[in-house]
RNA sequence: GGGAGUUUAGCUCAGCUGGGAGAGCAUCUGCCUUACAAGCAGAGGGUCAUAGGUUCGAGCCCUAUAACUCCCACCA
């Protein structure tokens, strides 16, 4: 072994090994299964921090479960991302000189899957550096032709059951990347900018109506203006004529509930192609459709002088020109919120335009279902109000995207207008046999094929045994951020198409951000690179940094710090192992339940034992922090800081059946916390764990340890780590500096037995050259220290100063007299004393008789000084 | 406008079904003790956001309030 803990020098080889082995890949067979899908990871570049913590919260769950004996299946997977990566293909071809439309949409493809194949192996190998131990054999993209065999046999059967519709809608749309987007992927952010108020004049020259808005360049689409038919300031006044300003074009006043009284002027005009509700009132109220922005975002041939202006800069010219034909009445400050694109920032467009749709209402209905009757669990659960809250407000899903990476929507239409949607690519129109077919040229949304996920990697549409043996999968790990969008797709898709729920549990977590709490982003270069932190500080150093201390469901702030902190960890567990190893030299193996034990020897045991059952609680219950902070509270405080030096005295001394008794305890506690801390940092381990002088081949399938239950009763041994702290203590006090050693002259009633065997012990950590079990106390001047039952005198000659035993003292009275005084309050209350449960109570009697007996002793103490 | 979350030591956060406030980092003191100075031993530091309530007992449960964060929503 290294002398010092370098992971950069194992983890590489660690991890190829373990592929070479196919220890990752699986099989159905006889065992008890557990799956998960990863999330599909956006092929567009470099995985990032938050890749980083997603996959390692699965790889925990998945080594455990492995390591108990689990058919495990981790089945990892990469997504096409669509949008993004077209995006980036267009900027890659305009710096050749190209379009899309240059190159023709085979050619385009042709890229994208050059493109895909690329970084597809970028992705993966920053992943495999992570050590996650998914069945890379297995490794699914969305766009793989099984994965588009079920994405076009679901969109068949959605098809031919009048799910799926082709309709006209007012949708987002991005003028610069020229497609539509979700209302997920349309972000709203706050702008400062004007309300205008402007006047459309009566055709009758009967006065005006003065309407108010914040987008002045849609008025070349007005058909109307609305008022609400109760608002009597407009009493009479509905369904006469209006001259729209600039157009100089007869629009009517019409009366809808949609128009608030009381809001702004009362009145608001109607541009029905380009406001999703301007849409709806003009479909109540049979009004034209007037398209004044085009796909670009510039003004139509209609606006006359100011077509092909970009909308948003057309604005100061327009108002220049209401203002001219004195139609402007004033302009004020307003805040608003515009909605953008995800992607490329730019403020997007709600749109008329025919799309593809599916239907929601029915498909919610059983989705809702599975998480109120308990089936479907999140974890935490208050994420189940995000899902359900937005499935029982759902909207039509609108799948059809303007762009050519993806999957083509497969419906063909034949020269004589036969529409058919075809699950392979069809010969013929199935009606009237015309071999003259066009597809349909939008291709679907991304999240389509991502919500068949968990089954169509598992081989749908065919009836695999994956997915009989599989299916649903145990777990779903993701981030909040996409509950709506992806999980709650899943949920209904496998529903639907499963005729069962593609997970049981959804597992939440939160997004990691820098240190101040600010998300990560590019624009504020305050992003951390996983790969950055695995060069520096090991594989091993980023898992431990992001899973201790989180709380599921809760941001991590990150900050470089946290990694290097896990590295210091990390490096006293390879310190621990070396000593272990050291010392482990001719070790016979034996039952640690057929050997004499001491106390020291069962107090680790039980603490281990303790160990194992708050690790499994937690992780079952997803509290990985938790888990991981005690493992390594264990480690520390327990393992190194005690049993670690306790074992010293018993392996330098020449009792040979206590050395073989502290060999193999040692080798037991270590043993079990490699295993224990396997899940969260497998490479270190692994490492250590081949040392060992006994060892499967894999720490990896290493069978998780379980309780070993060594004693019942109580722990004496606490009692002498007691006393090791009060002599410590004792000494800080009198600033004796750790190198000058003393005497200690013990004297006990009761504890005689456990001194007796804990001397050396005693001595040793107590900062003794000597440590002896006396029946009086000595005559040299000393200090006296009171632990229970037992006293322990220091001759430490000149050391001692009376006035300071005496502030010692006091200080200890003082602080036992308060919680005396606390205890014999709450004994002493009726409530507490019939209320309480008993066990309470009688505990809380016992610790008031233990310190009364002790203050008396310290008081005449303090007397005889 | 609706909903959720957070508020505990100087900083980052734990704290399970209520039963004497915890860790890491930082600070101070003393130690190179043959696993580890990336260390060891010790110490200081908290009205658990505020105000009420339930309870024998509240960081934890209930009700308000404040501050910050996030999500959702078609208000011109």
């Amino acid at each position: 072994m290294e002398k010092s803990y370098s992971p950069e020098i194992f983890e590489k080889n660690i991890y190829e090994n373990w592929m070479k082995k196919n220890y990752f890949t699986t099989n159905p067979d006889k065992r008890e299964h557990y799956s998960i899908v990863m999330p599909p990871c956006n092929v567009t570049g470099k995985a990032h921090i938050g890749h980083a913590l997603d996959n390692t919260i699965q790889d925990v769950l998945i080594r455990r479960k492995r390591m108990q004996g689990f058919n495990t299946l981790w089945v990892p997977g990469t997504d096409h991302a669509a949008i993004a990566t077209e995006q980036v293909l267009v900027k890659h071809l305009k710096g050749e000189g190209l379009t899309k439309e240059g190159v023709g949409r085979e050619e385009f493809l042709k890229r994208g899957w050059d493109w895909y194949r690329q970084y597809t192996h970028v992705i993966c190998d920053q992943l495999k550096m992570m050590g996650v131990s998914c069945d890379w054999s297995r490794l699914a993209f969305t766009m793989d032709d099984n994965l588009n065999h079920a994405v076009r046999h679901v969109f068949c059967q959605y098809y031919n059951e009048g799910l799926i519709y082709k309709g006209k809608r007012v949708v987002n749309y991005c003028p610069s990347c020229k497609t539509t987007i979700s209302d997920n992927e349309n972000v709203h952010i706050d702008q400062n900018t004007f309300l205008w108020y402007i006047r459309y004049p009566f055709a009758d020259g009967s006065g005006d109506v003065v309407v108010a808005t914040t987008r002045p360049e849609t008025i070349f689409g007005d058909t109307a203006v609305a008022v609400n038919p109760h608002d009597e300031r407009f009493k009479g006044q509905i369904g006469k004529d209006l001259i729209l300003p600039l157009m100089n074009k007869r629009i009517k006043l019409i009366g809808d509930d949609y128009c608030e009284i009381g809001f702004g002027t009362g009145a608001v005009k109607i541009t029905p192609a380009h406001d999703p509700n301007d849409y709806e009132v003009g479909l109540r109220h049979n009004l034209e459709v007037v398209n004044c922005i085009d796909d670009e975002g510039k003004l139509t041939e209609i606006t006359g002088k100011f077509a092909g202006m970009d909308r948003i800069e057309a604005r100061k010219l327009i108002e220049e020109a209401l203002e001219e034909g004195g139609f402007l009445v004033k302009k004020e400050k307003y805040k608003n919120q515009v909605g953008t694109c995800e992607r490329c920032g730019a403020i997007t467009e709600p749109r008329i335009s025919t799309q593809w749709f599916v239907k929601m209402q029915e498909l919610a209905k059983p989705a809702i279902e599975a998480v109120k009757s308990g089936k479907l669990k999140f974890h935490p659960k208050r994420y189940e109000k995000t899902y359900l809250n937005w499935l029982e407000n759902i909207q039509d899903w609108c799948i059809s995207r303007q762009i050519w990476l993806g999957h083509r929507i497969p419906v063909f239409t034949c020269q004589h207008n036969h529409t058919f949607a075809c699950e392979h690519d069809p010969m013929e129109c199935p009606e009237c046999h015309s071999k003259n077919l066009t597809q349909d040229n939008d291709v679907l949304d991304t999240w389509f094929s991502s919500a068949l996920w968990p089954f169509s990697t598992l081989g749908y549409p065919n009836k695999t045994e994956d997915l009989k043996y599989y299916y649903p999968t145990s777990a779903l790990v993701t981030g909040y951020d996409i509950i709506t969008f992806w999980v709650s797709k899943m949920v209904f898709s496998g529903l639907k198409f499963m005729g069962d729920i593609p997970f049981n549990d959804v597992v939440i977590h939160g997004l990691v951000r820098d240190i101040k709490g600010v998300k990560m982003s590019k624009h504020l270069g305050n992003g951390i690179d996983p790969i950055d932190m695995i060069e520096k500080y090991g594989a091993d150093a980023l898992r431990l940094s992001l899973i201790n201390g989180m709380s599921m469901g809760t941001d991590v702030k990150y900050g470089e710090e946290k990694a290097k902190e896990s590295k210091v960890f990390i490096n006293k567990l390879y310190n621990a192992s070396k000593f272990v190893l050291q010392n482990l030299e001719g070790i016979t193996l034996k039952d640690l339940k057929k050997l004499n034990l001491q106390e020291k020897d069962r107090w680790i045991l039980n603490e281990l034992d303790n160990l194992i059952k708050s690790v499994n609680k937690n992780i079952d219950r997803y509290s990985l922090g938790v888990a991981t902070s005690n493992l390594i509270n264990f480690t520390v405080s327990k393992f190194c800081d005690w049993y670690i030096e306790l074992s010293k005295v018993d392996l330098y001394s020449e009792n040979e059946e206590r050395k073989i008794v502290t060999q193999n305890v040692l080798y037991y506690v270590f043993d079990v916390l490699l295993k224990l801390f396997h899940p969260f940092i497998p490479f270190v381990t692994e490492y250590i764990y081949q040392e060992l002088p006994f060892h499967e081949e894999t720490l990896m399938m290493a069978l998780y340890p379980t309780k070993m239950s060594v004693r019942a009763g109580k722990n004496d041994f606490e009692k002498v780590i007691e006393l090791i702290k009060s002599i410590r203590n004792a000494r800080a006090e009198f600033n004796v500096p750790d190198n000058k050693r003393t005497s200690l002259n013990i004297m006990t009633e009761i504890e005689r037995t456990l001194i007796a065997e804990n001397l050396g012990e005693i001595s040793k950590l107590a900062f003794g050259n000597s440590a002896e079990l006396v029946n009086s106390e000595p005559e040299e001047k000393c200090v006296k220290i009171i632990c229970g039952d037992i006293k322990v005198f220091i001759p430490m000659g000149e050391l001692i100063d009376s006035d300071k035993e005496k502030e010692r003292l006091n200080k200890e009275i003082k602080s036992l007299e308060f919680e005396i005084e606390r205890s014999t309050k709450m004994l002493s209350n009726p409530g507490f004393a019939n209320k309480a449960p008993k066990q309470m109570v009688e505990s809380e009697r016992v610790k008031l008789e233990n310190n009364k007996s002790r203050l008396l002793k310290l008081k005449t103490e303090l007397q005889s000084l």
